[in-house]
RNA sequence: GGGGCAGUAGCUCAGUUUGGUUAGAGUGUCGGCCUGUCACGCCGAAGGUCGCGGGUUCGAGUCCCGUCUGCCCCGCCA
């Protein structure tokens, strides 16, 4: 090796030892006759001293290294004068006088300096991501990736869990995201489709008898970007066979006590808490609560409808909710800040936003104009609202948009107020989702969270002419407001699955076309099973505090799905046309 | 598909509201000084397609139109 040590290592015991190190140059730091250097690499730094009573010629040949020039040095370590001690630094108690100096790369200065105070800016980051990856903040998320990646690992597979690799080139799935598709040579005009998620072979591989799955495992989908979302992605999927719901919650609960005592350092709670997605609805207007925070949404439909307020009568009339939200503190909000948060619910399509305040004795506002004074004092009752103190925000307009944009608002005051204790960490299961939810565009029924989730028995017989109702046995798990995990019991036998599949449109032939090798495999023997599968990349954001999915990716896509380091998607040259049998599209609508 | 923010020196930004002399700062680079710094300090210099194209104007970084790129949000993402 080049190196005895690495530069986090070095202590005061080392003190009198002969080491060699090996990094970047961080900082030189020439105060004209000794010169001081941070040597970097990914274990940490140590200060390098150059004096001239040691060496002149190599004092010399120090003055001309730049950051970013990778050295060899062999020196003493020695204590540094009790004054000079960094506290800041690990290795802050000694530093290595250098005897021998070797250069092993002398780059020009580089268009991004790892060591800079400026946050460069994204896109000038990701065009140079080798020199991004060296800054601190890349190293700690990538090192902290590598950690969940292990523990993950370790926690399965000493489980009884076995991981077994599923195909990439797989075919084309009629429902979901659209596919990231790759063209056969050897079949020309047939297409592979990269995986969505390998759901239907760790279906079948239970059906083999590999009853304990798992898989950290890539993933494709062809949608939109956003900052928690990448056209591949990474999953830790799961499945287990003869299980119960508890069980596979039980199993993911395991991880997550491992993830929060391991790397969190935070204690695990007693139980997570289950909630409905009725529930979750209702009262926060999310499936993915966040419940590091209170300020709930509070009905008010019945409080406020019937007082000859058209506002209010009217989309009650038409089957719209009243929902209230309550924002301490904020009673004095000034008509141009009430005035933002109208904006920002009518740009999630609600008409409007109301003020509810109760300010020296007066109720301002058109509700204070409205509504009778028995009927407001009621509706403050129930927000819990603090006269000359507390805001509550009313919205009225069809449900459920306006739970969603009320929800979505409680959280913009979250941000906007610092309502988050970003020291606080909140499990919480969401299930009893509906199996089922129409798509507006073309009436038709989705499934909610894929076709092979099993429907809860009871709902599936009572409710089978009106798929709407019926609940499906399906589970999320959500941290602190995001979803995190995401699986359910699964059909195992062809009736039900075929049945599922007709009420999603699709007739028994066209199903059996797509999904033959599945219903094959629940003929000859599927025990009963279930999984979930982890968003991996949010467990590693959640874990490192980064708001970017991208921050968390060693070498991510930008939102336009581009590349900008190795230049991908691009060209491809003639040949490889050729013998694909693809054609260039030409003319309108190309 | 829709809405918003940004693009000026290698990098991070000011300047754009109200068009007007030579487009500034910090940092990096180069040169000089400096023997205990750790974002070392001090002095000096070089460094610009104001994203790109068109328009208005005597005159455009600044106003108008178009376009590209990055980011954020809604829709979308079983």
């Amino acid at each position: 090796m080049y190196r005895t040590h690495t530069c986090g290592e070095l202590r005061g015991e080392h003190a009198g030892e002969t080491v060699t190190l090996a990094g970047w140059v961080a900082r030189v730091r020439d105060l004209g006759g000794v010169i001081f250097l941070t040597l970097r690499d990914r274990y940490g730094r140590t200060q390098l001293v150059f004096h001239p009573e040691r060496s002149r010629e190599l004092v010399e040949r120090a003055k001309r290294l730049r950051q970013e020039w990778v050295l060899q040095v062999t020196g003493t370590v020695r204590p540094r004068p009790d004054d000079m001690v960094n506290p800041e630094m690990a290795t802050g108690g000694i530093e290595v006088a250098v005897d021998e100096l070797v250069v092993l790369a002398s780059p020009d200065t580089p268009p991004l300096l790892p060591e800079d105070e400026f946050e460069p800016s994204e896109e000038h980051r990701l065009r140079w991501r080798f020199l991004d990856l060296r800054r601190e903040r890349m190293r700690r998320n990538l090192l902290a990736r590598h950690e969940l990646l292990q523990l993950s690992r370790r926690y399965f597979s000493e489980r009884g869990f076995v991981e077994i690799e599923t195909p990439y080139l797989t075919r084309s799935t009629p429902e979901g995201a659209r596919d990231f598709v790759v063209p056969s040579r050897l079949h020309h005009g047939s297409w592979y489709a990269l995986p969505q998620s390998p759901q239907t072979y760790k279906q079948i591989l239970i059906a083999s008898g590999y009853d304990r799955y798992f898989q950290i495992v890539r993933c494709f989908r062809d949608e939109d970007f956003r900052a928690n979302r990448q056209p591949e992605f990474t999953q830790i999927d799961v499945e287990m066979a003869f299980c119960h719901e508890r069980d596979v919650m039980e199993a993911s609960e395991g991880l997550m006590r491992a993830i929060f005592e391991q790397l969190v350092g935070v204690e695990f709670p007693e139980t997570v808490p289950r909630m409905s997605y009725e529930e979750a609805m209702r009262r926060f207007g999310t499936d993915k609560p966040d419940l590091r925070f209170g300020n709930e949404l509070v009905e008010l439909t019945d409080l406020l409808a019937g007082h000859g307020f058209g506002v209010i009568d009217n989309t009650v009339a038409g089957g719209g909710r009243v929902i209230g939200l309550r924002v301490p503190e904020q009673a004095s909000a000034s008509r141009k800040e009430v005035g933002e948060f109208e904006s920002y619910v009518k740009e999630r399509g609600l008409g409007g936003l109301m003020p509810l305040r109760r300010v020296s004795g007066d109720w301002s506002g058109p509700l204070g104009k409205f509504i009778p004074e028995s009927a407001l004092a009621e509706a403050a009752r129930t927000l819990a609202l603090e006269p000359d103190s507390d805001l509550a925000l009313v919205a009225a307009a069809p449900a459920p948009r306006v739970h969603q944009v009320m929800g979505m608002l409680r959280l913009e005051l979250a941000r906007k107020f610092g309502w988050i204790d970003t020291d606080r960490h909140e499990l919480l299961w969401i299930d009893r989702f509906p199996l089922f939810e129409k798509d507006e565009e073309s009436g038709r029924w989705l499934a909610l969270h894929h076709p092979f989730t099993a429907p809860e028995p009871e709902s599936f017989a009572e409710h089978a002419g009106d798929p709407g109702r019926i609940i499906s046995q399906a589970y999320d798990l959500v941290w602190n407001g995001e979803e995190v995990a995401g699986g359910s019991l699964r059909i195992h036998d062809r009736e039900t699955q075929l049945t599922v599949f007709e009420l999603l449109g699709m007739q028994p032939a066209e199903a059996k076309r797509r999904f033959n090798f599945l219903m094959e495999a629940l003929d000859y023997g599927a025990p009963p099973h279930g999984g979930i599968a982890f968003g991996f990349d949010r467990l590693v954001m959640i874990l490192t505090g980064e708001p970017s999915i991208r921050d968390v990716i060693a070498f991510p896509k930008t939102t336009q799905a581009v590349a900008l380091f190795e230049g991908a998607p691009g060209e491809i040259d003639d040949v490889q046309w050729r013998e694909l049998a693809l054609a260039r599209a030409t003319g309108p609508g190309k």
